[in-house]
DNA sequence: ATTCATTTGTGACTACACTCAGTTTTATTG
DNA sequence: CAATAAAACTGAGTGTAGTCACAAATGAAT
């Protein structure tokens, strides 16, 4: 009996039901070793530096079978780099401070986001590139399910802090978070492309969120009438 | 006496200090072309459908002079539409209506730029990827001029409406403009993307402009200005 | 006008992302 | 096991952005 055989018989003896093959495994381990050398060649060489050819031949495949699991080039950035920012932003979120002012808990949460992108900030601005307007739409729901976990975990601060910095009940959180979300968004965008420092683009973010708390407007901060309505005009 | 003699002789005579010779001008009439001919097949074909062989053609240049003008395909996009955004942007404020509530105000001038865009999805979604990371340091400054005046204008009606609207008069109207800037533009990212429809889009939008004004706490409201907010009761 | 230096123009060429017709591998069936 | 179908793989080939060594045009100097 050879061998192919033997295996083949096993096989049918374990189980059928999850249809978990030759075929499945390889597959995963040709996906693995494929996300596995994009990471390692994007960290070492840049983004637009490595070229697919290199990529394929470090995962020890053909040229053409890389985009069997990838589209585009493009594509592989996301899918490298999707988890681990879901992760990174995860962790974020879990690792906040509970009952700390939320200007601080918000900067926790983007300060991690912060740090990590700072790790490799070329490789950052490529991710961020492909991210805001994606090349094609294969990893659209990639990038909706991050957006949903960011924008979801700022509401959840929202919510949480409702109480005890007395924030105004008829809010939508989940709107909250993005508006939150896009003032940092777009600060990151200038950090990236060199507009301001790390240093610099964070403080201004804490400014900006103090001001997206407090509000624009004159109101009496911290005024001892609670719920005063109309304090008469002039 | 040959033409060449008497052009030269003219133009010895007329002006030297602005030297405007045939050079000049020849550059700057292959540079129009391309810009047209870019524009042309931009709208017509698309962005990525385009290539640099049928720009070139179509301006009558070679191909290797296109790459004398711009440096990438992606420069040849932000050189076609700068002059037009910053106009657009600027007629925007300029035709802001005065003494009108700010959340208004910022709608008419988001809306401008919105219905811009909205000319032509897919063009603006490249020009968007294209603005927000640059893929080479040549248009820095084009895009950087583009925000100055967006965040000053809109710095400036904050400013204008400090008293109309009794803001709070510590705040710097730059950044808040920057804020507001970012809301926006996170906004215009998910229509591009395909998230919203443009009212959608524009609804949340206010309803995030109030939101900054107004602020989350649930301070006394200086009343007057667009109550927009919801009718707290008790 | 002639010479010469400098700027501008050019298209054959290169590099690289991506495709596809043909091949190999795996699973299935009898 | 053999035969067959289906899935996965492959690398030579294709299209296109961008380069570069050389050519042409321009302006300056005499």
């Amino acid at each position: 009996m050879t061998e192919a055989a033997k295996k083949r018989t096993a096989k049918r003896g374990a189980a059928k039901a999850p249809p978990i093959g030759r075929r499945e495994r390889n597959k995963q381990e040709k996906l693995d070793r494929i996300l596995a050398a994009a990471r390692d060649l994007f960290a070492a060489k840049g983004f637009a530096e490595t070229t697919t050819q290199e990529i394929a031949e470090r995962a020890d495949i053909g040229t053409g079978t890389l985009f069997l699991y990838a589209k585009t080039k493009e594509d592989l950035l996301i899918m490298v780099f999707k988890d681990e920012m879901i992760e990174t932003s995860r962790t974020a979120f879990r690792k906040v401070s509970p009952a700390t002012p939320l200007v601080d808990q918000l900067m926790q949460v983007f300060g991690a986001m912060v740090a990590y992108h700072n790790r490799d900030v070329p490789l950052a601005r490529a991710l961020i590139r492909e991210i805001t307007i994606l090349s094609g739409p294969e990893r659209r729901e990639d990038v909706r399910s991050l957006m949903r976990i960011i924008y979801s975990g700022i509401g959840d601060l929202i919510a949480g802090a409702r109480d005890r910095e007395r924030l105004r009940s008829d809010i939508d959180p989940m709107l909250a978070g993005e508006s939150l979300f896009g003032i940092y968004y777009l600060g990151l965008i200038g950090w990236l492309s060199g507009q301001n420092t790390k240093q610099a683009f964070l403080k201004r973010l804490r400014t900006k969120f103090n001001l997206a708390i407090d509000g624009l407007r004159l109101a009496a901060p911290a005024a001892g009438g609670t719920g005063k309505r109309r304090p008469s005009k002039s």
